[in-house]
DNA sequence: AGCACGCCGACT
DNA sequence: GTCGGCGTGCTC
């Protein structure tokens, strides 16, 4: 009788797929990976559940109560588990809180080169290759008259008769225009009103594919082209160097010296043995050239039998390569190396002892650290982590985005040595697929890393931290929707193991759990050797505007303050929460603003680049002398961010090493360190950047923060725009005054009575967690409810509304357990062309608001497609 | 997410 | 008719 499997397939929304295993394969064990078809496919999938045959009858119906043919799994690829039922069990949480598909929740806890899949490629036959010699030698351009142009160009790009994948083939085609020629017309499109505006086509392969497809069925048809399927994915992922070391023979020569027997040895190659001979662990062919000498010295050597060469297999280290204490930079100078050293705190030691005691008790609980900025939070986590390590267990640090991991991490590293691993997204696919075999294998202790790292497969989990838990890096924005600090909560719920939250501005949400004892709350008040907290100054831009005019950027105050500590040999912050050099262009003729063609927004100009770009989807344009609507020329840029705000600075101090840090600026692997170590090593006096510069950075020399416009983002239509701003400024202005020498802070706004920027300057959270609960509280937003946002998009606006009211009034009629509210237009009524409808749940009953999207999922899988869902959102936006 | 299928308007 | 763009449904 065969037996069957239940296996998670990585395809959005799809279900756990049942398959039969063949007789002549041993059954797979439960996270195991498996080959197993998909449709036209064939895909990784793991197994979830190990089940026997019914005795009769049907194992699997289809929703018409049909059997399903159930197809045989094409190959079991490991033996034993490859993710453990604590790692699987915790995704399949995930999948079912936050309503997406078990496959894609297991694919986030996969490392990369995990997965194999299948790939259909094209091939050119001999009969298509006869057909393209023809229209080669015919010398014409204009190919083949029986065959479309397009085609032709298709068939001439598959001439050199291997196998291409479809995307590659299709990224040719729309790079050599392929498809462009088979465009009957090459006239441009009649202007007037553009009705279909020009979707950026190359940004989306996808639909590149799409339009070759049919070139390729068609020339299929014709006998020219065939398919072949083949699998991709790497089987040895990890890298190896060749080794050589002496064989017995070698060392035999080297002890008798020179012999009779073998006159012909260079100096080179006898240099090459006496090297190899002082290496019993034998040398890297590398090392051996940058010694001087060359590989065919020791091929030579090799095929004499002097010396073996063999494929070593070795880690990549991220943290070395990208160690910012390699200088001397950044947190080194006040933390480093001084963990074990120097002595807590009274205060540190308080929650320290009670944090030991906590941990020591092997159950689940949660400790919510709320510590001012510079209070000492980091050393407590490492010495905590120290206290589990040392009994045995595993430690699991998650810090938010890249921007603080080499800093933390080497700080770990040095305190931990080789038992560390990272995890973070600018890892190459290579190091982090070391890094989590690393782990996997046993050989680690301490796993710092961002978000995904919350499924890094550590056995013995005994400590979780969650460092800036308030942090939204946390929270993926795409499927699966997950936020890392929740999924934390419930690994150690299920490992039995101690999680501490840690923050200077917790998020809401944690703090009201630690007011209701779900929570312990532990209290930081002070500053690590009673260094005050930096002093807050406001400057009212309207008092500004209203002296200086429209156009200034750093008011008066912040000049000031910036000139003083260029001239004290101090350095500076300046935040400004907005990318590039102006947020619009206006045309003062007919007031229209330079739109995105395919998303309601503005595009923004960048200054660098020369180009009106789109934040969101990425469109790109020339900056128009003219205005695009009315044709007229008095164009204005409008609005300002960082570009110009570096630019203002370069002008105000000439002279003055400045440099600017957002996501613009370190779009490169490594540009991130080398900037944070030139501004650590004071090769430059300020930094001007978004909101990456107010992530955790401890720069001692920093003694002045300044923000510009306070209040970006205050507008939006965000329910957590006021604690977004409070933990923005409290944060940065947190940045300053680390070191010897006290700092201020200077914070320019238009709402200087807004309670978030009050609070703020008062570093207040407590006042401020009480004003923004009495809005939470009646407007009905978490933490009082839970809260779930759902989007639909369609084609047109109508659509996406009518759609979005149907499942609403659905979702009302199952059950009054929650409240559904909406539809309404969603905040960006229309992204990446598509139109955007959005509704929401809201209730305290979880569990039935996840049924009831369950079941609307369940009756209509085709939804998947055109609806997504977010469950506690963390951005509404 | 792919991938196949089938409909429909445009054009030869 | 044929071509090509596009929406829809399926995946054990």
């Amino acid at each position: 009788m065969p037996r069957l499997i239940s296996v998670a397939v990585p395809v959005p929304g799809l279900d756990l797929l049942t398959y039969r295993v063949p007789d002549e394969f041993d059954p797979p064990v439960r996270g195991a990976r498996v080959l197993v078809p998909v449709g036209s496919r064939t895909v990784t999938g793991c197994v979830v559940g190990v089940e026997q045959l019914p005795e009769s009858g049907t194992p699997v119906d289809d929703p018409d109560g049909q059997p399903i043919q159930l197809r045989d799994v094409l190959a079991v690829l490991d033996d034993e588990p490859y993710l453990a039922d604590a790692i699987l069990d915790l995704a399949l949480w995930v999948a079912e809180y936050y309503l997406c598909g078990p496959g894609e929740a297991i694919a986030a806890a996969m490392p990369p080169y995990g997965s194999i899949a299948s790939e259909r490629r094209v091939r050119i036959t001999a009969a298509g290759r006869d057909r393209a010699r023809g229209d080669q030698s015919s010398g014409c351009s204009v190919a083949d008259p029986g065959l479309l142009p397009g085609r032709a160009a298709l068939l001439q790009a598959l001439a050199h008769g291997r196998p291409v994948a479809l995307r590659t083939l299709a990224s040719r085609a729309a790079r050599g225009d392929v498809t462009k020629a088979t465009r009957s017309s090459p006239e441009p499109p009649p202007l007037g009103r553009a009705s279909q505006p020009p979707l950026e086509v190359s940004l989306r392969s996808e639909a590149s594919v799409r339009r070759i497809q049919p070139h390729l069925a068609a020339l299929e048809r014709l006998g020219l082209v065939e398919t072949v399927q083949a699998l991709r994915g790497r089987s040895e992922a990890f890298k190896s160097i060749r080794v050589a070391f002496l064989t017995a023979h070698g060392a035999a020569c080297l002890d008798r010296g020179p012999s009779p027997r073998l006159p012909a040895l260079g100096t080179r190659q006898h240099e090459a043995l006496h090297l190899l001979h002082g290496a019993p662990a034998g040398l890297p062919l590398q090392v051996l050239s940058r010694r001087g000498v060359p590989a065919d010295v020791v091929r030579r050597l090799a095929a004499r039998g002097l010396v073996s060469v063999r494929q070593v297999r070795i880690q990549r280290d991220p943290v070395a390569l990208s160690d910012p204490f390699f200088g001397s930079a950044g947190r080194s100078s006040s933390t480093a190396g001084q963990v074990a050293e120097r002595s807590l705190t009274a205060e540190q030691r308080r929650v320290f002892e009670r944090l030991t005691e906590l941990s020591r008790r092997n159950d689940f609980r949660v400790a919510l650290v709320h510590g001012v900025t510079g209070s000492g939070k980091t050393e407590l986590y490492i010495r905590l982590a120290q206290s589990v390590v040392a009994s045995g267990r595993t430690v699991l640090l998650l810090v938010p985005e890249i921007a603080l991991t080499p800093a933390v991490a080497s700080l770990v590293r040095r305190t931990f040595g080789s038992r560390v691993a990272v995890q973070h997204s600018a890892l190459s696919s290579g190091e982090r697929h070391d890094q989590w075999h690393r782990i996997r294998s046993g050989g680690i202790d301490v796993v710092v890393g961002t978000r995904s790292a919350v499924f890094a497969p550590l056995d013995r989990l005994g400590l979780l931290i969650v460092d800036e838990e308030h942090d939204p890096s946390y929270k993926q924005e795409e499927a699966p929707r997950y936020h890392a600090r929740d999924v934390a909560v419930m690994r150690a719920k299920r490992a039995e193991a101690f999680v501490v939250l840690g923050s200077a501005t917790p998020s809401l949400e944690s703090y009201h759990n630690g007011l209701n004892g779900r929570y312990e709350r532990l209290t930081l008040e002070r500053r690590v050797q009673d260094r005050p907290l930096a002093a807050v100054r406001i400057v009212d831009m309207r008092l500004e505007y209203a002296e200086a005019g429209p156009d200034v950027i750093l008011s008066a105050s912040l000049r000031e303050g910036i000139g003083d500590r260029l001239a004290r040999g101090e350095q500076v912050l300046v935040l400004l929460n907005r990318r590039g050099y102006a947020t619009a262009v206006f045309c003062r003729q007919c007031a229209a603003t330079l739109e995105c063609p395919n998303c309601s927004v503005s595009l923004t100009v960048h200054r660098a680049s020369r180009r009106a770009r789109c934040h969101y989807c990425n469109y790109a344009t020339g900056v128009p002398g003219a205005c695009t609507s009315c044709a007229a020329p008095y164009l204005e840029q409008v609005g300002f961010g960082t570009e110009r705000v570096e630019a203002e600075v370069t002008s105000l101090f000439p002279g003055v090493r400045v440099a600017r840090l957002d996501r613009d600026a370190v779009r490169r692997r490594g540009s991130l360190d080398a900037l944070l170590h030139r501004f650590g090593r004071g090769d430059l006096q300020i930094l001007v950047g978004t909101q990456m510069i107010a992530k955790g950075h401890d720069f001692p020399d920093v003694t002045l923060v300044g923000v510009i416009s306070a209040d970006v983002g205050l507008g939006l239509a965000d329910f957590r725009a006021a604690e977004r701003t409070f933990q923005l400024l409290t944060q940065v202005a947190g940045r300053a005054g680390r070191g010897e020498k006290p700092g201020e802070a200077i914070i320019q706004t238009l709402y200087p009575d807004h309670y978030s920027i009050r609070h703020a300057c008062g570093q207040d959270y407590v006042s401020f967690y009480r004003d923004e609960m009495k809005f939470r509280q009646a407007m009905r937003y978490p933490p009082v409810v839970a809260l779930v946002n759902a989007i639909v998009r369609a084609r047109t606006f109508g659509a996406a509304l009518a759609d979005a009211a149907g499942l609403a009034n659905r979702l009302r009629a199952v059950s009054d357990a929650y409240r559904v509210l909406g539809p309404a237009p969603a905040p960006l009524g229309r992204l990446r062309g598509e139109h955007r409808a959005q509704f929401f749940l809201k209730g305290s009953n979880r569990a039935a608001m996840r049924r009831a999207l369950q079941a609307l999922l369940r009756d209509q899988p085709e939804l998947r497609r055109r609806m997504s869902i977010d469950v506690d959102p963390v951005s509404i936006l």
